[in-house]
DNA sequence: AGAAGGTTGATTGACGTACCTCAGAATTTG
DNA sequence: CAAATTCTGAGGTACGTCAATCAACCTTCT
């Protein structure tokens, strides 16, 4: 009832199971008249190699390295447990993942994670640095497929790019926050890093959306919190004490220094942030965050493990696989 | 290279490979001491199934009916174009799946459909009837899976409802309708059929919100639209001839007659409707849509045959694995 | 003691592919 | 035309699991 086999392919290729074998695994010794034939047998019956036999009966074993900042809280956390998660999963389907953690925002640590992994595909959560970029050619050239995860790297010649349109995420923001204050006013812009492509592309695409179409609205220079909440916290009430704030947007992370901001100002700025974390949500049900602009990592992961087995196999991934989706969640969509 | 298998966890809890076989596929007739001993050995072996290995040899095939409203636009031509395109996936794992299509709103017709089906399990589109509860509850008694699909049916003995959260999605449409419309002003809620769980539920939700949070906001009655364009439009037209609306809230379908009337109306009320059709992603693009609330269908169909391959196995699925998520879509977040 | 029922072991044949060997056929070469 | 070479067929084993059968054992109860 599933799909046609190698011996439906050899009885209307007229050959024997042998010299399937051998033009599906291009081992030679086939005469160019045969193989066409049996090319042409291949595409009249739609046969499909069965990618879980073909693992079973070679004992292939995939693997993978993830190399992500380590972190207990906010979206790295996140991160971690998804991981974890498929991890007891993918097991099932004989891939097995390692994940490195590196330090956050520490080039030397993470070229230092790149070096010697010894997989057949890694994904990378990195900030853009030239040391990086190089490593990962590197690593590309000795034969290991490599994809950047949440933030791309375009220059590093990485095969593929797994994240959110963080662009279209910056405008979705900046979408929001243009309707939801209703008078004009001052609006302040955290990212965590600028040299990280995300954020960058973030803060973009929320400029572009208030220049555009709200031009009531006042951006602020953008700030730099570095992903750490006492940062974040000190830059919004420093930007608070002489003027009035009508808008925040919280590229990175930080979360919690920025609750603890927010809650001190009246009136209260609309507050609009990144990831869905226990903070956030939280901060979304008191009504401190007015909305959270997600990526659904879990996703985000089995799209990576796909498009590196993909990879591995030198089967082309679909173009827009690595694309993970942007959820919006406000103080009634959260379960 | 790869994990432990079977014959390691016989040999480690000094048992044969029948006994495994019946403790890891629970076919019961074991001890419960030796059940226990296999059990250890697997958690002592680190023992995984090759679910490759496990697909290959299974040779149960699943047999499960759709028994969805037939349609060619909107939400239920994209649910029949998920169905198509899991369709193909699942042969590969010995599901296959029926669709029998019905007439939307048409009792009698569903509940003919709902005879005679020959599969493990159903899943049903449906609007609330005591004759369609019957037809389910009878099914049901007959050893055949039940499980709502999109619009619960809570009283028909179910196994399962997968679908969203339609409260939830109501006060969602609620929430952005009150932040939107920046002064007071009327609202019109159109649903297709109270009759339809969804609907009522929705409608519920957004009355609940608009109630607590805007009260600054005055509710016309409810109209009811049953799904077709040209009255859509008619309702909006008669309700905007004799006041300023301010807001429109779209519960069922019926966009493409919704969009023609907005468009004739000055000022453009707020406009808020369900499920990402390609007329609903035209409007928001174009800018006569304000948002859309959007449950993503083809989510919805994995997991409904995730349950109900999990109910004919007799394994309780997960309590969450039926609630599919809400995706909101604004003019700066469709791809 | 004998029957009945519950438990366990031993064994077998799929599933679809990979990979190997050996023999025989077809073709080319000297 | 015979020898060397290339091509093709037939058949086997293995991968790890599922699913089934049959035989043997152990209790327990009458």
């Amino acid at each position: 009832m599933s799909g046609p086999t190698v011996r439906d392919v050899a009885e209307a290729a007229q050959v024997s199971l042998a010299t399937v074998d051998r033009v599906l695994n291009n081992r030679g010794g086939v005469s160019a008249k045969v193989v066409d034939r049996v090319r042409a047998a291949v595409a009249r019956t739609g046969y499909v190699r069965n990618l879980a036999a073909a693992n079973l009966s070679r004992r292939r074993v995939y693997r993978f390295c993830f190399v992500v900042p380590s972190g207990d809280t906010g979206f790295v956390a996140l991160l971690h447990e998804a991981l974890a998660r498929e991890q007891q999963r993918l097991m099932e389907e004989q891939v097995l993942v390692q994940v490195v953690p590196t330090k956050a925002f520490d080039v030397e640590d993470q070229v230092a994670a790149l070096r010697n992994l010894d997989c057949d595909a890694v994904a990378v959560m990195a900030s853009e640095a030239p040391e990086i970029n190089e490593e990962i050619a590197s690593l590309h050239a000795s034969g290991v497929r490599v994809i950047s995860l949440v933030a791309d790297l375009p220059s590093s010649g990485r095969d593929a790019y797994v994240g959110p349109d963080n662009v279209m995420a910056g405008r979705t923001a900046g979408e929001f926050m243009g309707r939801f204050i209703r008078d004009q006013g001052d609006v302040l812009m955290i990212a965590g890093s600028l040299a990280a492509r995300d954020h960058s592309e973030r803060l973009l695409g929320f400029r572009m959306v208030m220049q555009e179409r709200f031009g009531g609205c006042t951006l602020l220079p953008a700030a730099q919190g570095g992903d750490n909440a006492g940062r974040v916290e000190q830059i919004v009430l420093e930007a608070a004490r002489d003027r009035r704030l009508a808008g925040i947007y919280a590229i990175g992370a930080g979360n919690r220094g920025l609750v603890r901001a927010v809650r001190t100002l009246d009136p209260k700025p609309i507050t609009i942030v990144h990831e869905l974390t226990p903070t956030s949500r939280e901060a979304l049900r008191s009504g401190t965050f007015d909305l959270v602009i997600d990526q659904d990592i879990l996703s985000g992961v089995i799209a990576a493990v796909k498009i590196m087995r993909d990879l591995t196999e030198a089967t082309t991934p679909p173009a827009d696989a690595g694309r993970i989706k942007l959820n919006i969640y406000s103080r009634e969509n959260i379960q």
